[in-house]
DNA sequence: ACTATTGTACTAAGCACTTAATACAATAGT
DNA sequence: ACTATTGTATTAAGTGCTTAGTACAATAGT
C-alpha cells in the first residue's frame, strides 16, 4: 500500500479510511495479523500516536481486535464486517440524501442524477 | 424561516446551506431583496460577522449581489442559479461514490444502495 | 526470570478555524 | 449637506482538534 495524505483533512481520518478499506475489501483478511502500532506507523510516516487513534478507532468499529502484547488482528466475524459494511454504505447514501435536499433537490430527482453521472 | 443550529458544525456553514437553499428553491426569488447583514444576524441570533462571512460565500458562488450601502439582493442571472445548483450536485454525486468507494463499494453496488433505500 | 515488543495513557504544544468586538468607509434618502 | 444605514476591514479572543513527545504497563518468547 502506499499512504498518501492530503492536507485539508486530518491524518488520523484518513489513515481510518485506508485501513477501513483494507479490510472490508479483503486486502486484510479476517483473522490476519495486523502490524504493530509503531510499525505502521513508520512504514507510513506519521507519529505512532497518530496511528493508535487510527486503530483505537476501527477496534471501536469492531473490525480489528486488540491482543495485548500479541498485537492486532482483523475479527473474524465476517458478518460483523458485512454488517459494518451495510451500516457505512446506509450512511453515505442518507448523507447524500440529506446533501442533495440542502440545495433543493427531492429524492426522485436526485436519483436521476445519480443515472445521469453514470452515463 | 427558523434559524436551528447544530453545535458540531460551523454556524456560518450552516447559514451558508440555510440562505443558498432559500435561494435555490426560490424562497428568495431572483431579483429580490436580502436583508441587511446586521437585520439577519439579529434575526438569527448571530454575530453579524458570521452572518457577513455566510453572505460573502454566497456572493462568491454568484447567488448574491451587493449594492454598497444599498443592502444585498438575489442574482436576477437565474442560468447563474441552475448553474450551481448543477454543480453543487454534482459535487454530491461525486462525494457520494468517492465515500462508497472508500469503504469498498463500486459504482455499479453503490446504484444498488440508492435503489434499496429508496424502496 | 529477562527482555524486547506490544498496546496504552497522559500531557503539552501547535495550529487553524470560528466567532466576536470594534472601528472604518461609503452612500441612499431626506 | 447631514445622517442613519449599508457593507467591509482589522484585530483579538476563544476554542477545539490534531499531532507529537514521553513515560507507563503488560506479556510473549526466549
Amino acid at each position: 500500500m502506499d499512504w498518501i495524505f492530503r492536507k485539508d483533512r486530518p491524518i488520523y481520518a484518513q489513515l481510518i479510511e485506508h485501513l477501513q478499506r483494507g479490510v472490508l475489501t479483503g486486502a486484510y483478511p479476517p483473522g490476519s495479523a495486523v502490524p504493530s502500532v509503531r510499525a505502521l506507523a513508520l512504514e507510513a510516516e506519521v507519529n505512532p500516536n497518530t496511528m493508535q487513534k487510527a486503530l483505537a478507532e476501527l477496534e471501536a468499529q469492531g473490525l480489528l481486535r486488540t491482543h495485548r502484547t500479541a498485537g492486532r488482528s482483523v475479527t473474524e466475524d465476517e458478518e460483523m464486517i458485512g454488517g459494518l459494511k451495510e451500516n457505512l454504505a446506509s450512511a453515505q447514501v442518507e448523507a447524500f440524501f440529506d446533501g442533495m435536499k440542502a440545495i433543493g433537490i427531492s429524492e426522485d430527482e436526485a436519483v436521476k442524477w445519480i443515472r445521469e453521472v453514470r452515463n
